[in-house]
DNA sequence: GCGACAG
DNA sequence: ATCTTGTCGC
């Protein structure tokens, strides 16, 4: 994947900020080009007090969920953990996964925010905006919003509104879990997103392409951490 | 000042 | 994010 985008990433918090309110402006929010078939999903592992991290990226195929590619990068971070700022810790790691991934996916699931984000520019539209590609971003928890209420049934959806504006929903995945948060990366609608998600978590709460991500990326921690 | 706070 | 077996509930 070619990156379209770039800019550097030893900032200050308060650059860091700035950049995001920036960047949020090229965000676009607007109907997929056509249905996907290979599906993205990336995550990042990590042992908690150490600064390596195992970024991953998965490529499946929507058709039968299975893999068609994947590639993982170790990088070191400098940059810690801050609400709001996730994606300035994770983004370089997961740009060196990307540049070994040989698969050119139509779009890619992110465990995250997209602009259900306190700047409306969460790591799944950093991503985006970075590659010009369409993202999602589902993540297990809110960061700012809140739901219309909290839905119970599988394929069930509530809004989740923040500054007056619906920013993305609470999706049920499985009944009897909790629901994961949905909300537009880059390039796509929540509409779609909510379905392409809903669509891709059919026996488990987290989509196919980040559940498989994230399995891949502690296999590479438990093997690259224990020499 | 207080509480909230993706991974 | 990660450390972890059994156990409560449908």
């Amino acid at each position: 994947m070619l990156l379209k985008l770039n800019h550097k990433w030893s900032l200050t918090e308060e650059e860091a900020r700035n950049l995001q309110a920036k960047l949020a402006k090229l965000v676009a929010e607007e109907k997929l080009p056509a249905d996907p078939e290979l599906i993205a999903g990336v995550d990042v592992s990590y042992n908690v007090g150490e600064n390596i991290l195992f970024a991953g990226v998965v490529v499946i195929s929507r058709r039968n969920l299975k893999l068609v590619e994947k590639a993982v990068a170790v990088k070191e971070v400098k940059f810690p953990y801050i609400p709001g700022l996730l994606s300035f810790r994770e983004t370089p790691a997961l740009i060196e996964a990307f540049s070994k991934l040989k698969t050119e996916p139509d779009i890619i699931l992110v465990d995250g925010q997209g602009i259900a984000h306190p700047r409306a520019f969460g790591i799944a539209s950093h991503i985006g905006v970075l590659y010009d590609k369409p993202t999602v971003g589902v993540a297990k928890s809110i960061l700012v919003g809140k739901p219309d209420f909290i839905p119970k049934n599988k394929g069930e959806f509530a809004f989740l509104r923040f500054n007056g504006k619906i920013v993305g929903a609470l999706l049920c995945t499985q009944t009897g879990s909790a629901p994961v948060v949905v909300s537009v990366g880059h390039k796509v609608t929540l509409e779609e997103s909510i379905n392409l998600v809903n669509e891709l978590a059919v026996h488990f709460r987290i989509p196919e392409p980040t559940r498989l991500a994230h399995i891949v990326v502690n296999e590479a921690r438990r093997k690259g951490s224990q020499e």
